[in-house]
DNA sequence: TACTAGTACATAGTAACACAGAGTAGTGGC
DNA sequence: GCCACTACTCTGTGTTACTATGTACTAGTA
C-alpha cells in the first residue's frame, strides 16, 4: 500500500471498523470484504484481525460465535455501548480535523 | 493529547506542515504557532521539528538560516516543486479519505 | 487419494510517526 | 542574576498498519 495511505490509516482504520459495525454486526472476514467494496483494496487481512482484537480487548465490542457452512467458525463482532460512544467521539475528532484540512485546502488555492 | 486525535494525525500532521508551507515559507517555531492558532493546541514543539526534519531529508523543502531579532537563527522552510508535488498527492489520499469516510457517516444514520 | 481454491482466524516481527521530556542558546526586562 | 520568551535539537516510548506466515475447515475435481 502506498506509505501515505498507510500512514493516514493509523487512527482512521479503527472508527472505519466501528462504523461500519454500527450499520450491524460483521465478522472480521466480512468486514475484510467491506472495506474492499469500499474502495481499500489493499487493506492486509492481517490488519483486520488484529485491529478487531484491539477493539474486542478495550471493550468496545461484543463477541458471539457462529458456525460456518464453509471454513472455521466465525467471531461476530457487535457495537456494544461503549463502542458507540467511542465511534461517536471518532466522529467528533475527525469532523474537527476534516473541518482544519477543508479550511486550509481552500486557503491552498 | 488525546489519543484518538494523536494516531489521527500520523500521516495527515505532514500534509497539514506541507499545506501550511504552500502559502509561504516559514520556520518551526512559527509554524508550531500557526498549528495552534488553527486549533491544534495540543501538538508538541519536538513533533514539528522532527516532522521539518524528516521532510527536509525527504527533499520536499528548500532550507535557508535567517538570523533572528531575538533568539537563535531561524530555519526557514519553502516548499519545493517535489514539495508541491506530494502535496498534490496528499490532497488525493486525504480527499478519497474523506470520502469514504463521509459515505459511512451519512449511511450511519 | 491428492490437490486446489475459498473461507476464516491468528500472530511474530518491522517501520513509521507523534509524544513526553529534557536540553542548548540567544535576547531583553526587572 | 534571574526570568520569560524565542528557536532549535535529541532520546526514548507507545501505538498502529504492514508483511509474512501459519492453522483449520469445506467443497470440488482429477
Amino acid at each position: 500500500m502506498r506509505r501515505q495511505m498507510t500512514e493516514m490509516l493509523k487512527g482512521t482504520l479503527e472508527g472505519i471498523v466501528l462504523g461500519i459495525l454500527s450499520g450491524r454486526p460483521a465478522y472480521g472476514y466480512e468486514i475484510t470484504a467491506r472495506l474492499r467494496e469500499m474502495g481499500f483494496s489493499e487493506i492486509a487481512e492481517g490488519t483486520v484481525y488484529a485491529l478487531l482484537v484491539r477493539i474486542e480487548q478495550r471493550g468496545f465490542v461484543d463477541v458471539e460465535k457462529h458456525p460456518s457452512e464453509k471454513g472455521p467458525p466465525r467471531k461476530v463482532y457487535s457495537l456494544n455501548v461503549q463502542g458507540q460512544a467511542h465511534l461517536e467521539e471518532f466522529w467528533r475528532t475527525w469532523g474537527f480535523l476534516a473541518e482544519r484540512l477543508e479550511e486550509l485546502h481552500e486557503g491552498g488555492r
